[in-house]
DNA sequence: AATTACATGTAATCCGTTACATGATTGA
DNA sequence: TCAATCATGTAACGGATTACATGTAATT
């Protein structure tokens, strides 16, 4: 997904600064499948504007820059329909880990356990993150729904992990 | 993981050529956590070589261009060692399925269902494929214990989404 | 006193993909 | 006959990160 569906995305669920869109890409429910930096986003943010897609409108604060608050427009809204009639792309996953694992084996055996060892403790970090994320105010949102998903995810790693760990060694 | 380290890791494993190694990062165990294309392999090899972390030797064949068999040299090892103890950057997950789900629910939620439903296919497919790959005549390698986790995180991400698919629509 | 949060933006740089270039062999 | 596999390599291009640039306010 490029930077500009994403944004659009981000905007059809409420308007928003790209401050607060880096926010929501770094830690909100979007962060454990997508990545962005405001070297990204701010110019993404520009051009949609000039294409008329979302727009902006500057809220004044007192010594502090300028709030901009993007919202989608109706363009906007129909530019992102048909991003989405699109069948989204396979998942694309890089795990240092499972490399770190794989080639442990062959060069420092003793690695090993330590990596996976790590690895549950940061499993669990997770999944206590992404707990806290649960909105109990819309249980069945969509936000709901991938927050969920992400915990499912990493409790089945960490069991495998936990299950299998010492298979290795 | 750059490229550098993932070209010393495959060559641990084993002798390979570029294109060897290019067919393991797009269809072996190392397809689900990594990804490379010739672009970036050839160039890395030539790099690895003049700085005598692998070599290479070259393997005559008619009407074929010559293969280019590269090995990991006692330095690359040593390389490849101290780059393994640096702890393993967290997992960078892009999933423009989960986006679209996201996204849909604000702009085509009849759209929703579909994704999911095409989605548990697709973890269907990707389960068989992995299984494939599962090497029966070492069943305690790393290779395996990194293809059971990707077998296991699919089976949990498609259970999920099957006991959950109805929350949404 | 120092760090984090708020708030926006640009430029340099890196990393990698895509497309191009070449060409034989094998299987459908 | 056409597509896929084998086999290597470069150049152009795109996308995104990192670092830079600036400055206040709240929190620790």
């Amino acid at each position: 997904m490029e930077i500009r569906t994403l944004c659009l995305g981000i905007l059809a669920l409420g308007d928003a600064t790209g401050y607060e869109i880096k926010k929501m890409v770094a830690e909100g429910s979007f962060s454990f499948f997508s990545e962005a930096s405001y070297g990204s986003i701010y110019p993404a943010l520009t051009k949609l504007t000039e294409e008329k897609l979302i727009d902006c409108r500057a809220e004044q604060q007192e010594k502090r820059p300028d709030k901009k608050v993007y919202s989608l427009t109706p363009d906007g809204r129909k530019v992102l329909e048909k991003a989405l009639t699109k069948d989204p792309g396979p998942d694309r996953n890089r795990s240092e880990f499972l490399a770190a694992l794989l080639f442990a084996e062959a060069v420092a055996p003793t690695r090993v356990s330590d990596l996976i060892l790590d690895r549950i403790e940061q499993h669990d970090e997770k999944i206590t993150e992404l707990s806290a994320l649960l909105d109990y105010n819309s249980p069945d949102s969509a936000s709901n729904f991938v927050i969920e998903y992400g915990i499912a995810i990493q409790k089945a790693a960490k069991k495998f992990l936990t299950t299998h760990k010492d298979r290795l060694r």
